[in-house]
DNA sequence: TCTAAAAGGGTGAGCAGTTGCTCATAGCTA
DNA sequence: TAGCTATGAGCAACTGCTCACCCTTTTAGA
Protein backbone atom coordinates (compact mmCIF):
# COMPACT_ATOMS: atom_id res chain seq x y z
CA UNK A 1 0.00 0.00 0.00
CA UNK A 2 3.13 2.23 1.09
CA UNK A 3 6.41 2.49 -0.58
CA UNK A 4 9.50 2.22 1.32
CA UNK A 5 10.63 6.05 2.01
CA UNK A 6 14.05 5.23 2.21
CA UNK A 7 16.93 3.66 -0.70
CA UNK A 8 18.28 0.53 -0.10
CA UNK A 9 21.56 2.42 0.69
CA UNK A 10 20.41 3.61 3.83
CA UNK A 11 19.45 0.77 5.31
CA UNK A 12 22.96 -1.20 4.31
CA UNK A 13 24.52 2.44 6.10
CA UNK A 14 25.75 1.96 9.90
CA UNK A 15 23.13 1.86 12.46
CA UNK A 16 24.83 4.77 14.22
CA UNK A 17 24.86 6.85 11.18
CA UNK A 18 21.14 5.73 11.08
CA UNK A 19 20.74 7.13 14.25
CA UNK A 20 22.31 10.24 13.89
CA UNK A 21 20.72 11.22 10.68
CA UNK A 22 17.27 10.51 11.51
CA UNK A 23 17.71 12.67 15.16
CA UNK A 24 19.17 15.30 13.03
CA UNK A 25 15.96 15.39 11.05
CA UNK A 26 13.87 15.21 13.65
CA UNK A 27 15.81 17.98 15.59
CA UNK A 28 15.60 20.44 12.74
CA UNK A 29 11.95 19.53 11.40
CA UNK A 30 10.52 19.32 15.03
CA UNK A 31 12.50 22.58 15.45
CA UNK A 32 11.26 24.62 12.05
CA UNK A 33 8.36 22.79 10.79
CA UNK A 34 8.82 20.56 7.46
CA UNK A 35 9.21 23.82 4.90
CA UNK A 36 11.70 25.85 7.19
CA UNK A 37 13.82 23.09 7.73
CA UNK A 38 16.76 22.93 5.13
CA UNK A 39 17.59 19.41 3.98
CA UNK A 40 21.09 20.63 3.14
CA UNK A 41 21.69 22.14 6.41
CA UNK A 42 20.12 18.65 7.91
CA UNK A 43 22.83 16.84 6.00
CA UNK A 44 26.05 19.18 7.27
CA UNK A 45 24.53 19.08 11.03
CA UNK A 46 24.65 15.07 10.61
CA UNK A 47 28.18 15.08 8.93
CA UNK A 48 27.44 13.52 5.90
CA UNK A 49 27.44 15.52 2.49
CA UNK A 50 23.87 16.18 0.52
CA UNK A 51 25.07 14.01 -2.29
CA UNK A 52 24.84 11.05 0.03
CA UNK A 53 21.87 12.09 1.56
CA UNK A 54 20.08 11.77 -1.71
CA UNK A 55 21.89 8.27 -1.65
CA UNK A 56 19.85 7.22 1.55
CA UNK A 57 16.79 8.75 0.52
CA UNK A 58 14.48 10.23 -2.85
CA UNK A 59 13.53 13.25 -1.55
CA UNK A 60 13.15 15.74 1.33
CA UNK A 61 9.62 14.30 2.12
CA UNK A 62 10.65 11.10 2.22
CA UNK A 63 13.40 11.63 4.78
CA UNK A 64 11.09 13.71 6.59
CA UNK A 65 8.16 10.57 6.84
CA UNK A 66 11.12 8.62 8.12
CA UNK A 67 11.83 10.76 10.99
CA UNK A 68 7.99 11.11 11.71
CA UNK A 69 8.02 7.37 11.67
CA UNK A 70 10.29 6.81 14.61
CA UNK A 71 8.75 9.86 16.17
CA UNK A 72 5.25 8.02 16.19
CA UNK A 73 6.89 4.74 17.63
CA UNK A 74 8.56 6.40 20.43
CA UNK A 75 5.09 8.15 21.49
CA UNK A 76 3.49 4.54 21.22
CA UNK A 77 6.14 2.94 22.85
CA UNK A 78 5.36 4.98 25.94
CA UNK A 79 1.60 5.30 26.08
CA UNK A 80 1.93 1.17 25.43
CA UNK A 81 3.75 0.63 28.80
CA UNK A 82 0.92 2.63 30.01
CA UNK A 83 -1.50 0.76 28.08
CA UNK A 84 -1.01 -2.76 29.47
CA UNK A 85 -1.91 -2.98 32.62
CA UNK A 86 -4.94 -3.51 33.63
CA UNK A 87 -6.48 -0.79 35.75
CA UNK A 88 -9.54 0.54 36.04
CA UNK A 89 -10.52 3.53 34.05
CA UNK A 90 -9.90 6.26 36.17
CA UNK A 91 -6.87 4.94 37.41
CA UNK A 92 -5.72 4.03 33.57
CA UNK A 93 -6.85 8.05 33.11
CA UNK A 94 -4.78 8.80 35.53
CA UNK A 95 -1.31 6.97 34.61
CA UNK A 96 -1.89 8.41 31.19
CA UNK A 97 -2.30 11.99 32.67
CA UNK A 98 0.79 11.77 34.54
CA UNK A 99 2.74 9.95 31.68
CA UNK A 100 2.02 13.16 28.82
CA UNK A 101 3.18 15.36 31.90
CA UNK A 102 6.25 13.37 32.53
CA UNK A 103 7.34 12.86 28.97
CA UNK A 104 6.47 16.41 27.95
CA UNK A 105 9.87 17.66 28.40
CA UNK A 106 11.87 14.39 26.76
CA UNK A 107 9.85 13.74 24.03
CA UNK A 108 8.87 17.18 22.83
CA UNK A 109 10.45 17.11 19.83
CA UNK A 110 8.11 13.83 18.79
CA UNK A 111 4.53 15.59 19.83
CA UNK A 112 5.73 18.96 17.65
CA UNK A 113 6.39 16.26 15.00
CA UNK A 114 2.97 14.82 15.67
CA UNK A 115 1.67 18.04 15.76
CA UNK A 116 3.10 19.11 12.64
CA UNK A 117 1.43 16.59 10.38
CA UNK A 118 -1.64 17.37 11.74
CA UNK A 119 -2.26 19.99 9.39
CA UNK A 120 -1.46 17.77 6.56
CA UNK A 121 -4.41 18.51 3.52
CA UNK A 122 -5.61 16.02 1.32
CA UNK A 123 -3.50 16.11 -1.65
CA UNK A 124 -1.10 13.61 0.70
CA UNK A 125 -1.65 10.69 1.99
CA UNK A 126 -3.38 11.52 5.27
CA UNK A 127 -5.49 8.83 5.43
CA UNK A 128 -2.48 6.05 5.21
CA UNK A 129 -0.92 8.61 8.19
CA UNK A 130 -3.89 8.60 10.34
CA UNK A 131 -4.91 5.09 10.40
CA UNK A 132 -1.38 4.18 10.95
CA UNK A 133 -1.03 6.89 13.69
CA UNK A 134 -4.32 6.65 15.40
CA UNK A 135 -5.19 3.39 15.23
CA UNK A 136 -2.95 2.43 17.87
CA UNK A 137 -4.53 4.71 20.41
CA UNK A 138 -7.96 3.59 19.22
CA UNK A 139 -7.74 0.24 19.64
CA UNK A 140 -6.41 0.62 23.33
CA UNK A 141 -9.24 3.21 24.24
CA UNK A 142 -11.90 1.58 22.61
CA UNK A 143 -10.93 -1.72 23.84
CA UNK A 144 -10.97 -0.63 28.40
CA UNK A 145 -13.78 1.10 27.31
CA UNK A 146 -15.96 -1.70 26.69
CA UNK A 147 -14.65 -3.19 29.46
CA UNK A 148 -15.64 -0.48 31.73
CA UNK A 149 -18.84 -0.67 30.49
CA UNK A 150 -19.65 -4.64 30.87
CA UNK A 151 -18.18 -3.99 34.39
CA UNK A 152 -20.67 -0.81 34.66
CA UNK A 153 -18.10 1.80 35.00
CA UNK A 154 -19.29 4.07 32.23
CA UNK A 155 -22.17 4.69 31.59
CA UNK A 156 -24.31 1.64 29.66
CA UNK A 157 -26.27 3.59 26.75
CA UNK A 158 -22.44 5.76 26.01
CA UNK A 159 -20.95 4.78 22.55
CA UNK A 160 -17.60 3.40 22.99
CA UNK A 161 -16.34 5.07 19.55
CA UNK A 162 -17.53 8.30 20.41
CA UNK A 163 -16.57 8.23 23.56
CA UNK A 164 -13.04 7.18 23.05
CA UNK A 165 -13.15 10.00 20.41
CA UNK A 166 -13.45 12.71 23.31
CA UNK A 167 -11.29 10.92 25.72
CA UNK A 168 -8.27 11.14 23.14
CA UNK A 169 -9.19 14.71 21.69
CA UNK A 170 -8.86 15.64 25.79
CA UNK A 171 -5.36 13.83 25.92
CA UNK A 172 -4.17 15.24 22.72
CA UNK A 173 -5.09 18.26 23.22
CA UNK A 174 -3.31 18.55 26.28
CA UNK A 175 -0.35 16.83 25.06
CA UNK A 176 -0.03 19.94 22.94
CA UNK A 177 -0.66 21.82 25.76
CA UNK A 178 2.62 20.94 27.12
CA UNK A 179 4.61 21.46 24.19
CA UNK A 180 3.75 23.68 21.56
CA UNK A 181 3.83 27.08 21.79
CA UNK A 182 0.58 28.11 20.86
CA UNK A 183 -1.26 25.71 22.78
CA UNK A 184 1.11 25.90 25.32
CA UNK A 185 -0.05 29.78 25.66
CA UNK A 186 -4.03 29.06 25.01
CA UNK A 187 -3.10 27.12 27.79
CA UNK A 188 -2.12 29.78 30.37
CA UNK A 189 -4.49 32.22 28.72
CA UNK A 190 -7.24 29.59 30.22
CA UNK A 191 -5.71 28.54 33.31
CA UNK A 192 -3.62 30.81 34.46
CA UNK A 193 0.15 30.98 34.30
CA UNK A 194 1.60 28.69 37.00
CA UNK A 195 -1.01 25.80 35.37
CA UNK A 196 2.50 24.21 33.39
CA UNK A 197 3.93 23.92 37.05
CA UNK A 198 1.27 22.80 38.88
CA UNK A 199 0.71 19.09 37.63
CA UNK A 200 -1.20 17.75 40.43
CA UNK A 201 -4.06 20.26 39.77
CA UNK A 202 -4.38 18.70 36.06
CA UNK A 203 -4.44 15.70 37.13
CA UNK A 204 -6.90 15.99 39.78
CA UNK A 205 -9.16 18.75 37.92
CA UNK A 206 -9.16 16.32 34.65
CA UNK A 207 -10.20 13.58 36.98
CA UNK A 208 -12.87 15.13 38.24
CA UNK A 209 -14.29 16.17 34.51
CA UNK A 210 -14.07 12.90 33.24
CA UNK A 211 -15.60 11.35 36.47
CA UNK A 212 -18.76 13.90 35.85
CA UNK A 213 -18.34 16.77 33.69
CA UNK A 214 -21.28 18.27 33.75
CA UNK A 215 -23.43 16.65 36.27
CA UNK A 216 -27.22 17.80 34.91
CA UNK A 217 -30.83 16.05 35.62
CA UNK A 218 -31.70 12.98 33.47
CA UNK A 219 -35.09 14.95 32.34
CA UNK A 220 -32.86 17.79 30.65
CA UNK A 221 -31.32 15.53 28.91
CA UNK A 222 -34.08 13.21 27.74
CA UNK A 223 -35.58 16.72 26.99
CA UNK A 224 -32.80 17.58 24.66
CA UNK A 225 -33.09 14.33 22.81
CA UNK A 226 -36.34 13.81 21.09
CA UNK B 1 1.78 46.21 21.84
CA UNK B 2 1.19 45.41 18.58
CA UNK B 3 1.64 47.66 15.43
CA UNK B 4 -0.66 47.80 12.58
CA UNK B 5 -0.42 44.94 10.00
CA UNK B 6 -1.54 47.19 6.70
CA UNK B 7 -0.15 50.45 5.27
CA UNK B 8 -1.91 53.21 5.42
CA UNK B 9 -2.57 52.84 1.30
CA UNK B 10 -4.54 49.69 1.97
CA UNK B 11 -7.28 51.79 4.59
CA UNK B 12 -7.49 54.17 1.74
CA UNK B 13 -8.34 51.82 -0.85
CA UNK B 14 -11.81 50.76 -1.96
CA UNK B 15 -13.71 48.61 0.40
CA UNK B 16 -14.77 46.30 -1.88
CA UNK B 17 -10.89 45.76 -3.16
CA UNK B 18 -10.08 45.47 0.44
CA UNK B 19 -12.73 42.36 0.66
CA UNK B 20 -11.59 40.97 -2.20
CA UNK B 21 -7.91 41.14 -1.67
CA UNK B 22 -8.52 39.83 2.31
CA UNK B 23 -10.58 37.37 1.01
CA UNK B 24 -8.14 36.00 -1.95
CA UNK B 25 -5.84 35.80 0.82
CA UNK B 26 -7.88 33.48 2.94
CA UNK B 27 -8.77 31.28 -0.32
CA UNK B 28 -4.62 30.54 -1.01
CA UNK B 29 -3.56 30.42 3.15
CA UNK B 30 -6.14 28.62 3.93
CA UNK B 31 -5.73 25.97 0.49
CA UNK B 32 -2.04 26.22 0.55
CA UNK B 33 -1.13 26.72 4.32
CA UNK B 34 1.22 30.23 5.07
CA UNK B 35 4.66 29.04 3.60
CA UNK B 36 3.15 27.59 0.29
CA UNK B 37 0.92 30.47 -0.37
CA UNK B 38 3.09 32.18 -3.00
CA UNK B 39 1.61 36.24 -2.77
CA UNK B 40 2.28 37.10 -6.21
CA UNK B 41 -0.28 34.56 -7.33
CA UNK B 42 -2.76 35.77 -4.58
CA UNK B 43 -1.62 39.63 -5.85
CA UNK B 44 -2.63 38.10 -9.52
CA UNK B 45 -6.02 36.54 -8.16
CA UNK B 46 -6.97 39.73 -6.54
CA UNK B 47 -6.68 41.36 -9.82
CA UNK B 48 -3.74 44.20 -8.41
CA UNK B 49 -0.33 43.82 -9.51
CA UNK B 50 1.95 42.95 -6.41
CA UNK B 51 3.78 46.55 -6.91
CA UNK B 52 0.03 47.82 -5.61
CA UNK B 53 0.19 44.47 -3.10
CA UNK B 54 3.51 46.12 -1.73
CA UNK B 55 2.06 49.43 -1.41
CA UNK B 56 -0.79 47.89 0.59
CA UNK B 57 1.17 45.62 2.63
CA UNK B 58 5.07 45.34 4.35
CA UNK B 59 5.35 41.77 3.62
CA UNK B 60 3.66 38.39 2.78
CA UNK B 61 3.26 37.95 6.85
CA UNK B 62 1.84 41.29 6.96
CA UNK B 63 -1.23 40.09 4.87
CA UNK B 64 -1.22 36.71 6.44
CA UNK B 65 -1.88 38.12 9.91
CA UNK B 66 -4.45 40.62 8.37
CA UNK B 67 -6.31 37.37 7.43
CA UNK B 68 -5.90 35.71 10.24
CA UNK B 69 -7.73 38.34 12.16
CA UNK B 70 -10.44 38.79 9.33
CA UNK B 71 -11.30 34.94 10.05
CA UNK B 72 -11.23 34.80 13.61
CA UNK B 73 -13.37 38.11 13.85
CA UNK B 74 -15.65 35.78 11.62
CA UNK B 75 -15.27 32.71 13.90
CA UNK B 76 -15.88 34.92 16.77
CA UNK B 77 -19.30 36.64 15.05
CA UNK B 78 -20.40 33.14 14.93
CA UNK B 79 -20.42 31.57 18.47
CA UNK B 80 -20.67 35.34 19.92
CA UNK B 81 -24.34 35.12 18.57
CA UNK B 82 -25.13 31.46 20.53
CA UNK B 83 -23.35 32.58 23.75
CA UNK B 84 -25.43 35.53 24.45
CA UNK B 85 -28.06 33.57 25.36
CA UNK B 86 -28.80 32.59 28.47
CA UNK B 87 -29.69 29.64 28.80
CA UNK B 88 -28.84 26.30 31.22
CA UNK B 89 -25.24 24.70 30.37
CA UNK B 90 -25.85 21.70 28.77
CA UNK B 91 -28.68 23.25 26.60
CA UNK B 92 -25.62 26.07 25.73
CA UNK B 93 -22.91 23.17 24.96
CA UNK B 94 -26.08 21.63 22.48
CA UNK B 95 -26.57 25.34 20.38
CA UNK B 96 -22.44 25.06 19.82
CA UNK B 97 -21.92 21.89 18.90
CA UNK B 98 -24.74 22.28 16.49
CA UNK B 99 -23.27 25.57 15.48
CA UNK B 100 -19.94 23.58 14.82
CA UNK B 101 -21.20 21.17 12.27
CA UNK B 102 -23.49 23.77 10.67
CA UNK B 103 -20.98 26.19 9.94
CA UNK B 104 -18.11 23.69 9.25
CA UNK B 105 -18.40 23.73 5.32
CA UNK B 106 -19.56 27.64 5.18
CA UNK B 107 -16.53 28.55 7.45
CA UNK B 108 -14.04 25.81 6.53
CA UNK B 109 -11.40 28.40 5.22
CA UNK B 110 -11.24 30.32 8.75
CA UNK B 111 -10.96 27.26 10.98
CA UNK B 112 -8.34 26.39 8.80
CA UNK B 113 -6.63 29.37 9.22
CA UNK B 114 -7.25 29.00 12.66
CA UNK B 115 -5.56 25.58 12.50
CA UNK B 116 -2.45 26.87 10.63
CA UNK B 117 -1.55 29.62 13.61
CA UNK B 118 -1.66 26.33 15.89
CA UNK B 119 1.46 25.75 14.94
CA UNK B 120 3.50 29.12 15.09
CA UNK B 121 6.27 28.34 17.45
CA UNK B 122 7.43 31.11 19.52
CA UNK B 123 9.59 33.15 17.64
CA UNK B 124 6.84 35.14 16.58
CA UNK B 125 4.37 36.80 19.19
CA UNK B 126 2.16 33.80 19.92
CA UNK B 127 1.72 35.18 22.78
CA UNK B 128 -0.26 37.79 21.35
CA UNK B 129 -2.36 35.81 18.87
CA UNK B 130 -3.34 33.58 21.73
CA UNK B 131 -4.38 36.35 23.71
CA UNK B 132 -6.36 37.54 21.42
CA UNK B 133 -7.88 34.85 19.79
CA UNK B 134 -8.84 31.89 22.99
CA UNK B 135 -9.84 35.06 26.04
CA UNK B 136 -13.12 35.23 23.76
CA UNK B 137 -14.40 31.85 24.27
CA UNK B 138 -12.85 31.97 27.84
CA UNK B 139 -14.42 34.74 28.86
CA UNK B 140 -17.44 33.31 27.74
CA UNK B 141 -16.76 29.62 29.02
CA UNK B 142 -15.69 30.57 32.71
CA UNK B 143 -18.53 33.21 32.71
CA UNK B 144 -21.21 30.79 32.07
CA UNK B 145 -19.71 28.21 34.31
CA UNK B 146 -19.26 29.95 37.03
CA UNK B 147 -23.03 30.52 36.66
CA UNK B 148 -23.56 26.76 36.31
CA UNK B 149 -21.83 25.93 39.54
CA UNK B 150 -23.92 28.63 41.37
CA UNK B 151 -27.15 27.21 40.24
CA UNK B 152 -25.94 23.83 41.28
CA UNK B 153 -25.85 22.64 37.86
CA UNK B 154 -21.41 21.39 37.52
CA UNK B 155 -19.90 19.86 41.00
CA UNK B 156 -18.87 22.14 43.31
CA UNK B 157 -15.76 21.62 43.93
CA UNK B 158 -14.28 21.92 40.39
CA UNK B 159 -12.26 24.72 39.03
CA UNK B 160 -13.91 26.96 36.50
CA UNK B 161 -11.11 27.87 33.94
CA UNK B 162 -10.02 23.95 33.93
CA UNK B 163 -13.27 23.36 33.21
CA UNK B 164 -13.57 25.61 31.08
CA UNK B 165 -10.23 24.31 28.99
CA UNK B 166 -11.42 21.05 28.43
CA UNK B 167 -14.65 22.11 27.13
CA UNK B 168 -12.93 24.27 24.60
CA UNK B 169 -10.33 21.22 24.08
CA UNK B 170 -13.21 19.25 22.83
CA UNK B 171 -15.08 21.85 20.71
CA UNK B 172 -11.79 23.04 18.72
CA UNK B 173 -10.98 19.82 18.09
CA UNK B 174 -14.45 18.75 17.09
CA UNK B 175 -14.43 21.88 14.57
CA UNK B 176 -11.14 20.70 13.39
CA UNK B 177 -12.69 17.12 12.76
CA UNK B 178 -15.39 18.37 10.37
CA UNK B 179 -13.06 20.30 8.50
CA UNK B 180 -8.90 20.06 8.51
CA UNK B 181 -8.28 16.80 6.27
CA UNK B 182 -5.65 15.13 9.20
CA UNK B 183 -8.46 15.48 11.87
CA UNK B 184 -11.19 14.16 9.70
CA UNK B 185 -9.45 11.25 8.83
CA UNK B 186 -8.67 10.00 12.91
CA UNK B 187 -12.37 11.20 13.21
CA UNK B 188 -13.36 8.38 11.14
CA UNK B 189 -11.08 6.07 12.27
CA UNK B 190 -12.36 6.74 15.43
CA UNK B 191 -16.25 6.58 15.10
CA UNK B 192 -16.68 5.16 11.83
CA UNK B 193 -16.71 6.23 8.04
CA UNK B 194 -20.41 7.52 8.57
CA UNK B 195 -19.91 9.65 11.31
CA UNK B 196 -18.91 12.59 9.54
CA UNK B 197 -22.47 12.55 8.37
CA UNK B 198 -24.51 11.79 11.39
CA UNK B 199 -24.69 15.30 13.48
CA UNK B 200 -27.61 13.74 15.68
CA UNK B 201 -25.35 10.77 16.97
CA UNK B 202 -22.38 13.34 17.69
CA UNK B 203 -24.80 15.59 19.51
CA UNK B 204 -26.26 13.15 21.35
CA UNK B 205 -22.95 11.53 22.76
CA UNK B 206 -20.76 14.57 22.96
CA UNK B 207 -23.96 15.86 25.48
CA UNK B 208 -23.68 12.11 27.53
CA UNK B 209 -20.22 13.03 27.69
CA UNK B 210 -20.29 15.85 29.51
CA UNK B 211 -23.56 15.09 31.47
CA UNK B 212 -21.49 12.33 32.66
CA UNK B 213 -18.29 11.60 31.15
CA UNK B 214 -17.20 8.31 33.17
CA UNK B 215 -19.24 7.37 36.21
CA UNK B 216 -17.41 6.24 39.13
CA UNK B 217 -17.49 5.75 42.39
CA UNK B 218 -16.81 8.85 44.77
CA UNK B 219 -14.45 6.24 46.67
CA UNK B 220 -12.18 5.40 43.82
CA UNK B 221 -11.68 9.27 43.18
CA UNK B 222 -10.99 10.12 46.90
CA UNK B 223 -8.57 7.29 46.86
CA UNK B 224 -6.66 8.75 43.92
CA UNK B 225 -6.39 12.15 45.17
CA UNK B 226 -4.03 11.23 48.09
C1' DT C 1 47.86 -15.11 -7.27
C1' DC C 2 47.47 -11.26 -10.01
C1' DT C 3 44.69 -7.98 -12.44
C1' DA C 4 40.93 -5.64 -14.29
C1' DA C 5 36.44 -4.44 -14.05
C1' DA C 6 32.35 -3.63 -11.65
C1' DA C 7 29.86 -1.89 -7.73
C1' DG C 8 29.22 0.72 -4.01
C1' DG C 9 30.28 4.66 -0.52
C1' DG C 10 31.12 9.32 -0.39
C1' DT C 11 31.80 14.39 -1.97
C1' DG C 12 30.23 19.22 -2.93
C1' DA C 13 30.09 22.68 -6.66
C1' DG C 14 26.52 24.26 -8.84
C1' DC C 15 22.05 23.94 -11.72
C1' DA C 16 17.37 25.22 -12.15
C1' DG C 17 13.28 26.53 -10.35
C1' DT C 18 10.91 29.35 -7.10
C1' DT C 19 9.51 33.50 -4.76
C1' DG C 20 9.60 37.59 -1.62
C1' DC C 21 10.26 41.98 -2.76
C1' DT C 22 12.14 46.45 -5.40
C1' DC C 23 12.12 50.15 -8.43
C1' DA C 24 11.88 52.71 -12.58
C1' DT C 25 8.17 54.27 -14.83
C1' DA C 26 3.60 55.97 -16.09
C1' DG C 27 -0.77 58.00 -15.58
C1' DC C 28 -4.02 60.73 -13.06
C1' DT C 29 -5.64 64.48 -9.90
C1' DA C 30 -5.22 68.76 -7.38
C1' DT D 1 4.84 70.72 -9.44
C1' DA D 2 3.64 67.51 -6.06
C1' DG D 3 1.58 63.53 -4.55
C1' DC D 4 -1.09 59.84 -5.23
C1' DT D 5 -2.35 55.06 -7.40
C1' DA D 6 -0.82 51.52 -10.19
C1' DT D 7 2.24 48.46 -13.06
C1' DG D 8 5.22 44.29 -13.83
C1' DA D 9 9.92 43.16 -15.36
C1' DG D 10 13.25 41.39 -12.96
C1' DC D 11 16.69 41.18 -8.92
C1' DA D 12 18.65 38.46 -5.33
C1' DA D 13 18.44 35.00 -2.27
C1' DC D 14 17.22 30.49 -1.28
C1' DT D 15 17.03 25.54 -1.73
C1' DG D 16 15.78 20.85 -3.49
C1' DC D 17 18.32 18.08 -6.06
C1' DT D 18 21.95 16.34 -9.76
C1' DC D 19 26.07 14.75 -11.49
C1' DA D 20 30.81 14.24 -12.51
C1' DC D 21 34.17 12.65 -9.81
C1' DC D 22 37.07 10.17 -6.31
C1' DC D 23 38.10 6.32 -3.41
C1' DT D 24 37.63 1.69 -1.56
C1' DT D 25 35.91 -2.97 -1.73
C1' DT D 26 34.20 -6.93 -4.08
C1' DT D 27 33.94 -9.91 -7.93
C1' DA D 28 35.56 -12.65 -11.72
C1' DG D 29 38.42 -14.37 -15.21
C1' DA D 30 43.09 -15.84 -16.57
Amino acid sequence: MERKHCKPAFERADPARRETVLQTGIDEFSALGFENANINVIAKKAGISIGLMYKYFETKEDLFILCLEEAISELHRVIGEVLESDDKILVRAEKLIRTIQEAAEPNSRYVKLYNEITKMSDEKNVRYYADRIESVSYEAYTGFLARAKADGDIRPDCDERLFAFFFDSLLMTLQFSYTCDYYKERFTVYCGEDILEDNEKVVRELLKFLESAFTFSREDVKKLEN
